[in-house]
DNA sequence: GTCTATAAAGCGATAGAC
DNA sequence: GTCTATCGCTTTATAGAC
């Protein structure tokens, strides 16, 4: 274990902090705590303040669904073993709802002007990866961009619906009907 | 027009303001803009400050749910109709999905704990008036609970993809996506 | 690369005049 | 009921020692 931390180390305590308060309440003072890292280290790290540090958040969350959800939506030579597997790792992602989605989170909030392209593009390649797969499953492409829009929508109302009424079940029944639609003929 | 501030004026601008900026980025410096009232009145009206102002703006949308929403799908002679009014009342008190659901808001935000009752009572009153039109339409216990939880994970996820996307367009063709998902057999 | 100290501004909240 | 002035604290951000 090094003394000397890492961005790769930093990024992911710093996506819990703006996950749990927002990007308003996430102060610096909760952020230092987080990662046990006073204001100076922070400010070498993101000489651009709080604003830089979502921003970088954001990219590592895009990084992440590129890689483990988009890339294998499109990939797969198996499309319906594909999806299924994306309803699988987001359930696991999001914690079973216990976990907010924070590309949700600051477009709900006032951030969102700041981070708009970056909020956007998050949902729009995710829809595109959807729509893919689904017409390799045999939809036409209206039917299955309409299908992907809505898939999108579930994942984002069940965070929202299970947060609310601190249940997670809420959110693994919504993720077990979603599985189902995509799958549907 | 009086000079003199009421609560009936104040709370609609209130809510605005937490809708645009969330509990933590609504600063008194911006609610005393959009009320065009002094920090004296402010605390005058909510000697509780803040969490008081959220509270009560909670309970105004409460109301206003009750009364144009919850109360009618329970109340009406034909629920079929109650219910696809139900859809086009959300729809024009969301404005498309350009006006974002505070209670939503609140719930994905740190704020959620100190007004969860407000915010799981809000959900679980619509889910229950819902529940008893469907009912009526001809389903059966589960299936009309199911399909009510369905409902309010849509439009709450509806309103964060519409954002997200900035496109109302995303929320109108949820609902009325919606409202034939609710009517069907 | 990390820290403490500190600046400058903004925060929620209060006091008191009118 | 409304305002201004202000308190005490927290905020983001910077400076500079180590």
């Amino acid at each position: 274990m090094k003394a000397i931390a890492e961005r790769s180390d930093i990024l992911p305590q710093l996506a819990e902090v703006f996950r749990a308060h927002g990007y308003e309440g996430a102060t610096l003072a909760l952020i230092g705590e987080a990662t046990s890292l006073g204001k100076g280290s922070l400010y070498h790290f993101f000489p651009g303040g709080k604003s830089q540090m979502a921003a970088e958040v954001l990219a590592e969350i895009d990084r992440w669904f590129e890689d483990n959800i988009f890339t294998p939506l499109q990939a797969a030579d198996d499309p319906a073993r594909a999806v299924a597997e994306m309803v699988e790792a987001v359930d696991r992602y999001f914690r079973s709802g216990q976990r907010v989605c924070l590309v949700g989170v600051i477009a709900l909030g006032a951030a969102r002007d700041s981070f708009a392209t970056q909020v956007r593009d998050y949902f729009s390649r995710w829809q595109t990866a959807l729509t893919a797969a689904l017409k390799r499953l045999g939809l036409g492409a209206a039917a299955a961009r309409r299908r992907a829009e809505a898939a999108l929508l579930s994942i984002q109302g069940a965070l929202v619906l299970a947060r609310a009424m601190d249940d997670p079940k809420v959110f693994s029944r919504a993720m077990a009907d979603l599985k189902k639609q995509l799958l549907a003929a």
